[in-house]
DNA sequence: CGCCCTTTGGCAACCGGTTGCCAAATCTGT
DNA sequence: ACAGATTTGGCAACCGGTTGCCAAAGGGCG
């Protein structure tokens, strides 16, 4: 036999197999149809290419047989799994529930499946999670991505590749345009009276804290404001908490976060000890995600368009993988959301 | 040739086949190495099977070319993928971050991958997520799963099988036991002088509300406290947004909610009516999700250990897939969190 | 030094599909 | 009724691994 869990042909040959436990091949669709192997695959996945009439007969036995085509068979010879991956940096970052939903619905409309990794924040797990997956899917979503520019070329060498918060050149990319909610954010806050304010930092490996820094610290000079950089900060609620013994000695009257948890977190910790937001201190935060609106006071913040992000990046590896050109402009900007973390600076009135 | 992306056996056979694109095989290794391909599998993943000095050598060979396993080649013939499936209702829930990251580390701890897909709530969608995952994956976990019971016996008879939040009598489940939490929930409510209560219920396929309920029902009238049922809710928080009017029509002065985020709705509804939470109204919610703590006044609540589930039901899978047999008993109790949201009736005091 | 037992590594079948090529069957037009 | 164009379906090779069986090589011992 030299096989393990094999059948003697005899047997194959002889019953219609009823249900031994394993499920139904072609080969066996192939016998109750009366026609061959190579038929039945073409029936099922190349339309109009088999006669109507045999393709019904073979369809019936598939349905009767319970056939359900094995994907890794499949795979072998053609090469495609009908699979992409996502990798993330952190899954329990409610900024990804968005992404994901998104990227989840567009993955199943055009009926591939996802699977995900998470990096943990270390570039050396998202490396290894990315060649672990590379050979099991067609293309790969890399979120946030902390990996540096040659090893991200290196992957898009081998399998098509989207990036989403990140630019690499030669590589499709989507990111929101962090401008517009910045600006918006800085007219807010210069109106209110703010001249003196600080810029809570992410990782240092984060591409996106880059241009967010860089956004605030374009901006606010040009409307008489100075701004100081705090950080980096885990971009989590710890790291905002740790942070705010810095913001008070910064003198800064507010502060524009990386992202919504290092806001919450400084939010929490200055109620904590006893400084009123937004009167004491302004916080704005970024992302807008699940939570940000149910803080007290609820937190202003520069919404990100996340589920669109995510729905755009799936759309965009599935055009790569089946080989299309696309235009590639999504529309993803960013919005400022007033909420109740800001007001105008005590010392406005004070001084 | 009868084949796509072929390479005439020529030209395999005289190069070693430098890097023409296409990944290496152990075809290629086997070459480099001077031995047969199946030695190669056999040292690459049947350790102790070849001699220590050709294991070295192909070793060596296998680095050279980059060599990375097919693992749709493996999977063909030995019908594991190394693969799980996660089945969950809804993605956008933060009950399942923790859930999914403790499902992840347990995974990847045991070397393997996991798919992920969401129901949306519907059990049609869940039905035909599962079939879909089902051929390429080892075992499939569902949370939360919306399948009857014969639905979730059938697909157990195929691939190991795992329920969270779930039993099915011949199907390994991991529960949560409600009753320690809600017991000294209604302990606390009683002790503050609370006569009536309400539940506000989630959705009615869910057994976890069935479970919830009735230690609600059961634990109430011991304690001299009246309970009304309010319901079926969505699990969100405009569920919980909408279920305010009936809430105060039942005179209940406190509610014990099916899960956080229904809660969080409800009291966010409340203080934009102007009511004074826990004054007029305690809540308490269940499941301790990200984001209970900071509302104001934070949420008491009801803890259930998710990622901790997320992991047994992982590890259970593994074992299962493995034909091992477990005691399976799993410490997963849930806890009491007393915070902000609740207090002494009103009408005690004024009554 | 020869015999027997253990290692070591190769052969070939097999997993379940896909597809280039070809021959038989069917259709067309006259 | 027949040559030629078109449909239809089968053959067989192939994707990249795994593994039962076996023969050759190596080792131990009397």
């Amino acid at each position: 036999m030299g096989y393990p869990g094999g059948v003697t042909s005899d047997d194959a040959a002889r019953t219609p197999a009823p249900d031994p436990g394993k499920p139904a091949t072609i080969y066996d669709v192939a016998r109750v149809a009366g026609v061959s192997p190579s038929t039945v695959s073409r029936a099922l996945s190349k339309p109009g290419r088999i006669s109507a009439t045999t393709e019904y007969r073979i369809r019936e036995a598939a349905a009767s047989l319970d056939y359900r085509l094995n994907p890794m068979a499949r795979a072998l010879p053609t090469g495609r799994t009908n699979t992409l991956g996502v990798l993330l940096s952190d899954i329990t970052n409610p900024v990804y529930f968005d992404l994901l939903r998104g990227a989840g619905s567009a993955a199943t409309a055009h009926g591939y499946t996802l699977v995900m990794a998470e990096s943990q924040e270390s570039p050396e797990q998202e490396q290894e999670a990315a060649v672990r997956l590379l050979p099991a899917v067609d293309g790969l979503v890399l979120v946030s991505t902390r990996l540096d520019d040659a090893a991200i070329t290196q992957l898009a060498d081998r399998k098509p590749l989207v990036l989403v918060n990140r630019q690499v050149p030669g590589v499709p990319g989507l990111v929101p345009d962090a401008r517009p909610g910045i600006t918006a954010a800085l007219d807010h806050l210069g109106g209110l009276g703010h001249r003196s304010i600080a810029y809570l930092a992410g990782p240092t490996i984060s591409w996106m804290n880059m241009l967010r820094r860089d956004a605030v610290f374009e901006g606010a000079p040009e409307r008489g404001i100075s701004v100081v950089e705090i950080g980096p900060n885990a971009p989590t609620l710890d790291g905002g908490r740790a942070a705010l013994r810095r913001v008070r000695a910064s003198g800064a009257t507010a502060v524009l976060t990386y992202n919504d948890l290092i806001a919450i977190g400084l939010l929490s910790e200055a109620q904590a000890g006893g400084i009123d937001v937004p009167r004491e201190l302004s916080i704005v935060g970024f992302d807008d995600i699940f939570g940000s609106d149910f803080t007290s006071p609820p937190v202003t913040t520069i919404r990100t368009p996340l589920a669109r992000a995510g729905r755009a990046a799936v759309n965009r590896a599935v055009a790569e993988i089946a080989g299309e050109d696309v235009d590639g402009s999504v529309d993803l900007t960013t919005e400022f959301v007033l909420r109740g973390s800001t007001a105008a600076p005590r010392d406005e009135r004070g001084a």
